[in-house]
DNA sequence: ACCATGACGTTTC
DNA sequence: CGAAACGCCATGG
């Protein structure tokens, strides 16, 4: 990686790490809450790089805005993602989160804006 | 230096 | 309402 200086990376990794279990949160949610309402894909890359990051980042708790499971293939094993979410109690079926809405997790509302 | 791609989202037609 | 285009930033060819 670069700098210590990706203060990106490093809130999202922040964030991330901040997602209660049993929750789940967008790349979207993510990005507006770092300020770049459009920046959802840096969110996405920083996920990618996050298995670079020395602490563990609970990526299987970030989807993408309709809850699925986008990023499951980055994984261990396709089937990582989904059972660390079924395992914390959130349903997924068909690589789509069941109830998004109720285990949508907000840091923009949840960590105060 | 330019074009293509990526764990996405919003806006426009 | 559905599909397409654009925006965002970084990395790789």
């Amino acid at each position: 990686m670069k700098n210590e200086d990706d203060n990106f990376f490093k809130q999202v990794y922040k964030v991330v790490r901040l997602i209660p279990k049993g929750k789940a949160t967008s790349y979207g949610a993510i990005a507006r809450y770092l300020g770049s309402t459009k920046s959802s894909r840096m969110v996405g890359w920083a996920m990618n790089n996050s298995h670079f990051e020395y602490e563990y980042v609970p990526a299987h708790r970030v989807v993408n805005r309709n809850g699925l499971l986008s990023g499951k293939h980055h994984f261990e094993s396709e089937n990582t993602m989904q059972n660390a979410l079924e395992k914390e109690g959130i349903i997924v079926i068909d690589n789509q989160i069941q109830n998004f809405v109720k285990v949508f997790w907000d840091p923009s509302i949840e960590l105060g804006l």
